[in-house]
DNA sequence: GCGAAATGGTTGATAATGTCAACCATGTTT
DNA sequence: AAACATGGTTGACATTATCAACCATTTCGC
């Protein structure tokens, strides 16, 4: 199995993706990456959420999400409060213009959703979906 | 759109895949990393190959396809004579030992592939392939 | 209840991936 | 023949990523 393959398209795939946020972001002048919005996307959709939480979630080092949560802090785009059950850890939510730039970024990722997708049925979709999430979990499962 | 999404399934399975390669090149003790691996794999599978064959087909910077390319000369896995068409240009082959590299590769990849597909048919691996494709696609023709 | 072990998070160090700009030699176009 | 484009290289820098060591806190075992 080698490029191109179905791995090689899978990166291919994933890398594009990545350019056109990394676009985006740029446009809006801001001074985030697309891990920066990936974070975000996580803590604006589950709460209560902590840093480890983040951590479980994408599968990462809790150094690179530490580093992830700081400059998002220092940009005021989200903040973390005491967590009441745990004294190591602080619960994290988006701020006010956190807010306002996941809606802007939901915005620009319909319209990138839209361009990506054509030609593709909600069955198709589905599918992708459905075999992205067995593979992860059968690599996991080693 | 956000994670989990299909984004979200679709990152987390690239990270999952590039750990995976990560830590075989590891178990095999070799100064390489995963996209070392995959230049070499897209050089073997397609001759003649020139440098900028490889950037076309990664859509990476030829910078960092030129860095790449160097390590895997210095480590002769590769190796590269000029070209009678083009003198400002030279054509790829992988070297006996990059050969060998490349058969220990696909044994591993052949279980990690087998791990990975568990459970899937293979018209849904022909419809994952097929729909990254086309996503892949739909997006370069922005 | 106390000590050991584990955990949540931070920081330093380093590796892997990735792009931009400037440059040189060569090829192509006008 | 000059201007423009291209293939490849190098310097600089950004993004992503992990490992190890550390501290404060929580959990576990006795």
């Amino acid at each position: 199995m080698s490029d191109p393959s179905l791995l090689g398209s899978l990166f291919r795939l994933a890398h594009s993706l990545k350019r056109q946020t990394h676009q985006q972001i740029e446009q809006m002048d801001l001074a985030i990456a697309p891990m920066h919005v990936r974070v975000m996307k996580i803590i604006d959709g589950s709460a209560p959420c902590t840093a480890n939480d983040v951590v479980q979630f994408l599968n990462r080092d809790k150094a690179q999400v530490t580093r992830l949560l700081k400059t998002l802090i220092e940009q005021d785009l989200l903040q973390r409060e005491p967590n009441p059950n745990d004294k190591r850890s602080q619960l994290l939510t988006v701020t006010e213009s956190g807010a306002a730039l996941m809606q802007r970024m939901a915005v620009v990722d319909a319209t990138t959703y839209q361009t990506m997708t054509k030609g593709l049925s909600a069955d198709e979709l589905d599918a992708f979906h459905r075999i992205a999430d067995q593979m992860a979990q059968n690599l996991a499962e080693r």
